[in-house]
RNA sequence: UGGGGUGUAGCCAAGCGGUAAGGCAACGGUCUCUGAAAUCGUCAUUCAAUGGUUCGAAUCCAUUCACCCCAGCCA
């Protein structure tokens, strides 16, 4: 690399800059090599979308490769419908691996072969002590720990061992292979870590091939070395293990030295981003399942209608640093707003129907309305219009409060593509609930001919009642009431701050007619309304609509 | 009371010895056949605190405080 090639090299944030440094000293060649390493225990969330976007994301600003590996070392907690669902997932975020696609079990022979070594050059040991001695025998933040009495074994005998280990000679946690480093070290990971544990589980990958299985800090310094991954980053809670990761390159015979890079995880407020609190939420049936719109997984979010690129503009947006942080949920729904502002089409739907019948107006039409106005090339549909229409209730006021610039007894408005609507007068039912509003509508006021020079302080959306087409709508909001469930009172658990009204099932909505036929996965914004797109389970028979995101309403926020 | 980290606005976050970017939120104005969008403006005399070095400190030094992570045969 030139030097003229440094100085155009990007600079967002500290992970930059460290590459950045590596790559003028000439420590990890010329390249940039990273990786994103899931366990396949569960779904993925927007935490790990993070993740996402700076693993493939700096790889791409360095014109380097990102590999995507399954970090599959512990076979009891990981399933195949997880390997498959994180690769669609991050696909449809954006990212590709082209052909480098790996797994941790990739290795095990390898890593075998290496722990063998370990064990000739006495840098590992077979150890007997049981999991609670173990713990003992590790000492406390201020006691250093004690040698384990295994650790005196000769080469021969842990040779001898560890290959009977493998060979099935020893019950499930009866015995593991321990690194020798320092037990007075005051990273606990140093002292003398586990670096193989005995386990029958049937393994995805490798069936029952392998009864002992390799630890995280060992299998996951030497995938990234053969990998030659020059740049290996994570989340700051592995940050007290980069010793041990650096130890067990140093230690092996490995091509390549990477670096270990750590940057905080993402919190959100009002959702959890813990895999084990997600599954929680899908188990005990909270939630639908992992896809359940209200849920911070990809899939969750994918069903909602949030649409991917909102998602990398987000990642984008919110940096990259090493201090803990919880970022506004308003941002993300900023991101999500911003891009379906200009690529959703218009549509107009009502979601509490009030029936107005416009007296004075006979028969039919078919009146032009704009797809898009951010994108005039999208054209124009026809809405059809007639006597009998529905307004949104909540754009009706018997008694206006100040302020109130909608149809009002005596009071006009204008109904979008359409005409200006006087309110003549108000039809109750015996409770004394509106049940129906008598209108007359000016001719002269006709959307695009209109030169009556009258002007109204409001428009409004509606439905013609012949047309309008019935749906479900399907309303969320936060999945916790608590802005910060994570900090759970005494007594209480995350699940009691669950947001009793995340999800509202609105049955009796009506649609413009245009949206009977809308395509899956497209996005609606239903003006005034919201964004909408159409959820897994709609049918033609029987439309259900997702609320993605609401639009923003200084009207309702004043009130 | 050991070790590893982090503290800049309500929330993120730049800043790297030359006098506090940007985004979100909030608040006001303009515009509007979506109370949306767009657009204009306001929003840190101060960077956890206290000392010190310096002509000059958020940036360097010292001390203190707060918060996060670590004693899985999880990742």
């Amino acid at each position: 690399m030139s030097a003229r090639d440094f100085a155009s090299l990007p600079n967002n944030h500290f992970i930059n800059t460290i590459i950045n440094n590596d790559l003028k000293e000439g420590k990890c060649g010329d390249k940039v090599h990273t990786r994103f390493p899931p366990e396949p225990n569960g779904r993925l969330h927007i935490g790990h979308a993070k993740a996402i976007c700076i693993d493939f994301g700096t790889a791409q600003e360095y014109n380097g490769l990102c590999n995507l590996r399954f970090d599959d070392t512990n076979p009891s907690k990981e399933e195949q419908q997880f390997i498959d669902a994180i690769q669609e997932d991050v696909h449809w975020l954006g990212f590709d691996w082209q052909d480098r696609l790996y797994y941790a079990s990739d290795y095990f022979e390898k890593l075998y072969d290496f722990a063998v070594q370990l064990i000739k050059d006495g840098k590992a040991y077979v150890c007997d002590l049981s999991q609670d001695e173990m713990r003992a025998y590790r000492g406390t933040p201020t006691v250093p720990g004690t040698l384990s009495p295994y650790a005196s074994r000769s080469v021969d005998e842990n040779l001898e061992l560890f290959a009977q280990m493998r060979e099935g000679h020893f019950e499930d946690g009866s015995r593991v292979l321990r690194a020798r480093i320092d037990m007075a070290s005051s990273n606990f990971n140093m002292r003398d870590p586990v670096m193989y544990r005995i386990q029958r589980s049937y393994h995805q990958r490798t069936g029952d091939k392998w009864c002992i299985y390799p630890m995280y800090d060992y299998a996951h310094p030497i995938s990234d070395a053969l990998e030659g991954i020059t740049h290996s980053i994570c989340t700051l809670e592995f940050e007290n293990h980069r010793p041990l990761y650096e130890w067990f390159i140093n230690n092996v015979d490995v091509p390549c030295k990477s670096r270990q890079i750590e940057f905080a995880r993402l919190n959100i407020t009002y959702t959890v981003m813990s895999k084990r609190k997600l599954r929680r939420l899908v188990e005990e049936g909270y939630v639908n399942d992992w896809d359940d719109p209200r849920m911070p997984t990809l899939s969750g979010m994918r069903r909602r209608g949030y649409p991917a690129a909102a998602i990398r503009d987000f990642c984008d947006k919110i940096g990259v640093a090493k201090a803990n942080s919880t970022v506004e949920f308003s941002l993300l729904e900023h991101c999500v707003r911003d891009i379906l502002n200009t690529n959703a089409n218009r549509a107009m739907a009502v979601i509490d129907p009030l029936k107005v019948v416009i007296d004075n107006y006979q028969g039919s039409e078919l009146l032009p309305a704009e797809n898009n106005p951010e994108l005039p090339e999208r054209g124009k549909r026809e809405i059809s219009f007639s006597k009998e229409i529905f307004i949104e209730r909540s754009d009706f006021m018997e008694e206006p409060v100040k302020g109130f610039h909608r149809l009002t007894p005596g009071g006009e408005v204008r109904l979008k593509f359409a005409y200006i609507i006087k309110c003549e007068s108000i039809v109750e039912d015996e409770n004394g609930n509106i049940i129906e509003l008598h209108c007359s509508y000016d001719p002269t006021t006709k959307s695009g001919s209109d030169n009556s020079g009258k002007k109204v302080k409001g428009t409004i959306h509606w439905v013609d009642a012949v047309t309008a087409i019935p749906a479900t709508l399907r309303l969320y909001d936060y999945l916790f009431a608590k802005e910060n469930p994570d900090d759970v009172e005494e007594d209480k658990d995350f699940i009691d701050y669950l947001n009793p009204h995340s999800l509202t099932t609105v049955d009796h909505a009506l649609l413009e007619s245009s949206l009977a036929d809308s395509d899956q996965g497209v996005p609606y914004q239903f003006m005034r309304q919201g964004y909408f797109i159409a959820d897994y389970d709609s049918t033609p028979q029987h439309l259900i609509f997702n609320r993605i995101a609401s639009l923003k309403d200084s009207w309702g926020k004043q009130k």
